[in-house]
DNA sequence: CTAGGTGCAAATAATTTGCAGAGGC
DNA sequence: GCCTCTGCAAATTATTTGCACCTAG
């Protein structure tokens, strides 16, 4: 589960100089796991390169910070600490007040409940800070837990995003499919014949990235869950082809597709972009950009099947 | 809106001694709105109270944190602020980053997705640290915004709280009386009917509340939200009308009664828990329990009914 | 009278800065 | 050789502590 160290050179900002003393916190830096403080590094430093002066750590540090190979975290402990951002994405945290230590969390749905509240204030967010402080399992228990690398972290966050993307796939081929039979109009038919293939592409597609990625972990599977997201859980489009079920009209369909792709080109391009694994990231954004497109060829048909139906029929209401 | 200060002596945690220096700087701390810094305060003190010492304010701001007047907040600026917890429930921050000031927000779905998800990790919490950092409307437009005191925070929470309030009632009167047409079963409709009855009457104070709350400041209607609950606000028992609409039978509406009446108990402990104008608080809590107490009638009814229809007839499936 | 509150000054803890010298390009 | 990096020590900021003194109960 060893990784690669990144490229020291890409790290560096513009201007900046090379030196061998930066080289070797940073080194150090990027070997610890969790959220080192700037003393904390500072000792870590010296017990193999003594006398590196306390301000060179402070100030390497603020260079990695600005120049995004570090994140500056707040625990409310009344300083600072750090943590790579080099194959490791943003994220919450959840904080034991007993040990200090800190496990990690990503929820969509939290995070769109954010952007909606901002919105709803007038207040443009660059940032959210999520802490859920109280005491964590081993602490009440005295069981152990292992300690969850860096590597591990990001193997689980593609795990999950996986999990998630598969089940809104599946979800929208089963929509799909079922859109299909239902609708009417041959021409409304064919998109939603040609958009189940697509979907069952992706499913294929994912699954197989899915497999390669527990083949790199054989405990994968039985691991915490890192990423939350209910909406994504039961499958995006399951809401939609619930609807289906109760019956609608073919405009209602499209509508119901709408809706959905937006959700799943939202969920797609949010979490590619959060991809530290550059296979899955590229994955993810191409599947954003193919869900976009999916969008725009809904959006179009039911342009056009609203023009041709014209306005009277606009006010029909769904045939139950 | 000028509102009493509490009762300091109330504050004063026990064994401790009355001060005039104490209370000279409780006073001070209390006019204050938004967050002031420990240094901060001991500027304002000294303002109209020359003589304070430094460590004496400290030290009283310990105490105040201590016997639950203060809450200690960190924005990470690296000092801690303090905001008065006197008629003014625990909350969430939008923090500017270009003006620092902060405003504040309560969301009852960040709240549960964060229960879940310590539940999930085995992690017990003990509070919860949620902001959302950004610019905010009059740092980005330039356009005033009235700066909002603690007496209209309160009213807002307050407003907010039977908004959804209102909305779970008048859902869950619609979902008993349709529950009451629907079911076959004398004693089960007798039930569905008392409910009803006792949902209406809750809707009557609730509204009488609200109009109540909305003569104490004409403004009110328009504040922004302050509590965000999607799933009060569509109203907690609407999805049960929606399935019961669909058909299902006594004891599906049953069950789906169970599952809304404990949101909706949920709802009122937790808001009304939060409440720091007397009052409120008290009818929430009232309505909570009548929540847990309607609860706990289905359940008994479930398993009558249950019974009455025997172990075969429990495989039986909803008449669509 | 005495536990607890108070002011002042000194201590601490985390971090930053000034400055002379070292080192990369 | 210039410009940036580095180490050390001193400065700064937010907060706490020690201690002699004061005050309410």
């Amino acid at each position: 589960m060893d990784r690669p160290l990144p490229d020291l050179t890409r790290l560096r900002p513009a201007g900046g100089k090379r030196s061998t003393k930066r080289d070797r916190i940073l080194t150090v830096f990027l070997r610890q796991e969790g959220h080192v403080s700037a003393d904390e590094l500072v000792d870590l430093v010296r017990r193999e390169a003594p006398g590196i002066g306390r301000a060179t750590v402070y100030r390497t540090l603020q260079w990695m910070v600005g120049a995004g190979a570090a994140r500056k975290v707040d625990f409310g402990e009344g300083r600072w600490r750090f943590e790579a951002s080099y194959r490791h994405p943003r994220h919450f945290h959840l904080i034991c007040s007993s040990c200090h230590r800190s496990s990690e969390f990503l929820s969509s749905d939290v995070e769109s409940l954010m952007e909606e509240i901002a919105a709803a204030r007038h207040f443009a967010p660059t940032q959210s800070v999520v802490q859920i402080h109280g005491t964590c399992e081993e602490c009440r228990t005295g069981k152990q837990t292992p300690p969850i690398d860096g590597a591990t972290t990001e193997l689980v966050f593609a795990r999950d995003a996986l999990r998630m993307a598969i089940a809104t796939e599946r979800s929208g081929l089963d929509f799909y499919t079922r859109a299909a039979t239902r609708t009417k109009d041959p021409r409304g038919r064919t998109v939603f014949h040609k958009l189940a293939a697509e979907e069952r592409k992706h499913l294929a597609t994912l699954q197989k990235r899915y497999q390669e990625l527990s083949a790199k972990d054989p405990q994968l599977e039985s691991r915490p869950t890192f990423l939350f997201f209910k909406g994504a859980a039961s499958g995006l489009f399951a809401a939609g082809a619930e609807q289906l079920r109760r019956g609608v009209n073919d405009q209602q369909a499209l509508l119901i597709g709408i809706r959905c792709e937006r959700g799943s080109h939202k969920f797609f391009k949010r979490y590619g972009e959060r991809f530290e694994d550059s296979e899955g990231k590229q994955v993810f954004l191409e599947f954003a950009d193919e869900e976009r497109a999916h969008l725009d060829l809904l959006i179009r048909e039911y342009r056009a099947l609203r023009d041709r139906l014209g306005p009277r029929a606009r006010r029909a209401k769904a045939h139950r």
